[in-house]
DNA sequence: CCGCTTACTTGTCATTTGATAACTAAAAGG
DNA sequence: CCTTTTAGTTATCAAATGACAAGTAAGCGG
C-alpha cells in the first residue's frame, strides 16, 4: 500500500468526522435556539439580528453580503426591524450614501435575552463536566477556530 | 473575589469562545455548501436529501420530526422529490401504513457529488496543515462531539 | 459640470414554506 | 367486530422569501 493511499484513507475518515461533527452542531445550535423566537421575529430576521448584535454597526451591503440575500430584499427586512423599533439606521457623517444599522434598545434587550437562555443551556451543558474536562473543550474550540473555521 | 465569581467569569469566556465558535462554523459550512445546489432542489429538500442520506432507510415521521416540518408539509416535499426521481417510496412488508424513504439512483449520484464537492473544499483546508496539526484538528473533533455536541 | 459608480429604496411578482382542516387506510386493543 | 390510534395524504390559505426592474441620491474622476 502506497502512502499516498494510507493518507486517503486518514483524510477520508478525519472527513467522515467532520461530516458528522458539522451535522451535530447544527442539530444542537438548533435545539438551543429552539424556542427563543420572541415578538413575531421571522428565522431569518432572527439570524440578521443576531449578525448586527455581534457586529454592529454595519452597512446594509455588508449584511447583504453575509446573510447572502439581495440588496431590496434586505432592504425590505430592515425596514421591517427599523418599524418593529429593534434596529435603527444611522447615516454615514462622511459619505451619506452610506446607512449604518445598529440595534435598538428594544433590540439590544431582545437579543441579550436570547442568548442569556442560550447561555443558560450551554452551562447546563458544561456544568456536568469537571475542571479539565472544561479546558479541553476551550482548548478544542481554539484549535478548530484557528486551523478549520477561518 | 469569591470563587464562584471566577468561575463565573471563567465561563462567560468560555461561553463567548462558544458563540463566536458557532457562528464561525455556520459561515464556513455555509460558505463550503455555496453553489453546491444542483438540479432545482430547494434549500429544504436539499436538506431533506441530506438527512435521507446519513440515515436512510428512513419513515416519513421521522423526517418530518428531525427537520422539524410537520407531516403534511413533508409529505408534500417528499411527493416533489419522489416526482423529480430523487428518491423512493417502500412500503413496510409488516406494517403497511409505513412508508420507507431512500434516495433513489439519481438522488444518491447527486448526493455523493455534492459530499464530494465539500470533501474537496475540505481537503483544501487541511491540506496546508501538518501531519502533527492534522491530528490535533482530529483529537479537537472527538472532543467537542463527545462533550459539548451530544 | 457630466457621466459613471456606489449604496440603497420601492414596487411587483413567483416560489417556497408554514399552518390547519379534513381525509384514507392500516394496525392495535379490547 | 368495533373503536381508537397511528401513518400518511390531499387541499387550501397565508406568510416568508427570492428575483428582478426601475428608481433616487450621493460620491468620484476627469
Amino acid at each position: 500500500m502506497l502512502v499516498t493511499e494510507v493518507n486517503q484513507i486518514v483524510d477520508n475518515q478525519l472527513f467522515q468526522k467532520f461530516v458528522r461533527f458539522i451535522t451535530a452542531v447544527h442539530e444542537n445550535s438548533k435545539e438551543m435556539t429552539k424556542g427563543i423566537q420572541l415578538e413575531s421575529v421571522t428565522p431569518v430576521q432572527y439570524r440578521i439580528l443576531e449578525y448586527i448584535y455581534v457586529s454592529e454597526p454595519v452597512t446594509i451591503s455588508q449584511i447583504s453580503e453575509c446573510i447572502d440575500m439581495s440588496m431590496p430584499n434586505m432592504s425590505r427586512e430592515l425596514k421591517k426591524l427599523t418599524e418593529k423599533q429593534l434596529c435603527e439606521k444611522i447615516t454615514d457623517v462622511h459619505d451619506r450614501r452610506k446607512q449604518y444599522i445598529s440595534l435598538s434598545e428594544k433590540g439590544r434587550g431582545m437579543m441579550d435575552q436570547a442568548f442569556r437562555e442560550i447561555e443558560v443551556r450551554f452551562m447546563g451543558l458544561m456544568g456536568s463536566l469537571t475542571e479539565e474536562e472544561r479546558a479541553e473543550v476551550e482548548r478544542a474550540l481554539e484549535v478548530l477556530q484557528s486551523k478549520v473555521f477561518r
